[in-house]
DNA sequence: AAGGCCTCCTGGCGGC
DNA sequence: TGCCGCCAGGAGGCCT
């Protein structure tokens, strides 16, 4: 799915077709994702969306009286349409708007979810996320502290929602090259220098992806439909056993926390 | 506590 | 064409 640079790209897309719209109805076409989505969700109905937020991979749809809580998982997709148009397959929950207008959740793999949030609260699977990686709260020194004595390659460390939320497999991947890193390191030997040369490339590479609409790897398109275009910069994902763009050697693949991991051997220390 | 592994589910692709 | 195995953007949860 959708990696944090899709889900902005997603949130940005609906924003303008559902901020303060009035929710006229909400269908629940197929309630088991991920966590059976909570008949709580119904209470959207006669409300207006006040606000769209994202908060790591999650996008918060907020009214009067809670919020809405989506999650695309690894295959779901956001799309506004005309509500009388027909539904698609995989087309699970749509919200319909007094302007005509339909959100609709399509998720063929339901890893994905819809939860609710009650006002005041924070939901638990958002109580314990770690900094947004755009934001000055996830810098250099604290990540370093924190990769102390930890012994978990830095790959898998850097996907941590709890040392920071977004930086999903691809673009671990890619930000782990750019800075030279082997994604095998342990986290604690990577050095304060490391980690600041790391942390600004992954801000740039996220930052990238989003003003170019996301990465478009199957059936991932931005909520008009339209495809992204950083696929077409990747550096080392899905390019294994191809030369390597800097040094021409071989790209290698191992498996990480049984996430494909691609890198350059000669490159990355 | 930290780290490793499994799981949910559908679909696309390569190999035979 | 068809069938089979493998792989896929996430991440909570259970086990050791």
């Amino acid at each position: 799915m959708p990696e944090l640079p899709e889900v902005e790209v997603s949130r940005m897309g609906i924003t303008p077709h559902v901020l303060n719209q009035v929710v006229t109805k909400v269908n629940i076409h197929n309630g088991s994702m991920r966590w059976p989505v909570p008949d709580d969700v119904y209470q959207l109905t006669g409300l207006t969306v006040t606000g769209v937020e994202r908060r790591a991979k999650y996008l918060l749809l907020h009214c009067e009286l809670g919020s809405t809580i989506l999650h695309l998982g690894m295959s779901g997709n956001l799309r506004v349409v005309s509500a009388n148009e027909p539904l698609k397959k995989h087309d699970h929950i749509e919200f319909i708007f007094a302007n005509g207008k339909a959100l609709r959740l399509n998720d063929p793999r339901r890893f994905g979810c819809c939860l609710w949030q009650a006002p005041g609260s924070v939901h638990k699977l958002l109580a314990k996320l770690g900094p947004e990686p755009l934001t000055d709260e996830f810098f250099a020194k604290q990540v370093y502290q924190q990769s102390r004595n930890k012994k978990v390659p830095v790959k898998q460390f850097i996907m941590n929602n709890a040392i920071v939320v977004g930086v999903g497999n691809i673009y671990a991947n890619e930000s782990l090259f750019k800075a030279g890193i082997d994604p095998r390191r342990e986290a604690g030997k990577v050095s304060l220098k490391s980690f600041e040369a790391f942390i600004p490339i992954i801000k740039d590479t996220l930052a990238a992806a989003i003003t170019q609409g996301g990465t478009t790897l199957k059936d991932f398109a931005q909520s008009d439909g339209k495809p992204g275009y950083f696929a077409q910069q990747l550096l080392v994902y899905g390019r294994k056993g191809q030369p390597c763009l800097v040094c021409k050697s071989e790209l290698q693949e191992v498996r990480l926390g049984q996430r494909s991991t691609v890198f350059c051997g000669k490159c990355q220390k």
